[in-house]
DNA sequence: TTCCTGACAGGTG
DNA sequence: CCACCTGCCAGGA
């Protein structure tokens, strides 16, 4: 069972936001969070994330708002996430991902590729 | 109920 | 661009 309620919506809506994140494409916890109409609830994706047993969830494709990993360099967890992502064509240097940037209102330009995957 | 911790975010130097 | 500090939300002891 999960760490959180999943009955609860805004869980689902979370879930569902991390879901939308295309293939080759990053997004950040705030974003996710935002996206998920629960501004300023990022550490609730986190949280979220980390009670995460579904192996089918893109969690790989969640990173922090300067695009760099979560999880510390040299961790497990950390090379998972660079080597799945690096997988989906995301090029990872230095254990982070060029963000994009700019508008937030956008995020369907948000959504779309950053390196061109 | 109070204190501490965490897969965070934003601003300053 | 990198390092450091402050603010915020939610959970567990």
């Amino acid at each position: 069972m999960a760490a959180l309620s999943a009955d609860s919506p805004a869980v689902a809506r979370i879930l569902s936001a991390i879901r939308d994140v295309p293939r080759g494409s990053v997004a950040g916890y705030g974003h996710i969070a935002r996206r998920a109409g629960l501004p300023g609830r990022a550490r609730m994706v986190a949280r979220l994330l980390a009670g995460n047993d579904d192996p089918t969830l893109p969690w790989h494709r969640i990173l922090r708002s300067d695009g760099s990993i979560a999880f510390p360099p040299g961790s497990k967890g950390h090379r998972e996430q660079a080597r799945r992502l690096r997988e989906e064509g995301v090029k990872v240097v230095k254990g982070r991902v060029r963000m994009p940037r700019g508008e937030d209102d956008l995020d369907a330009a948000l959504w779309g590729p950053g390196q061109g995957g």
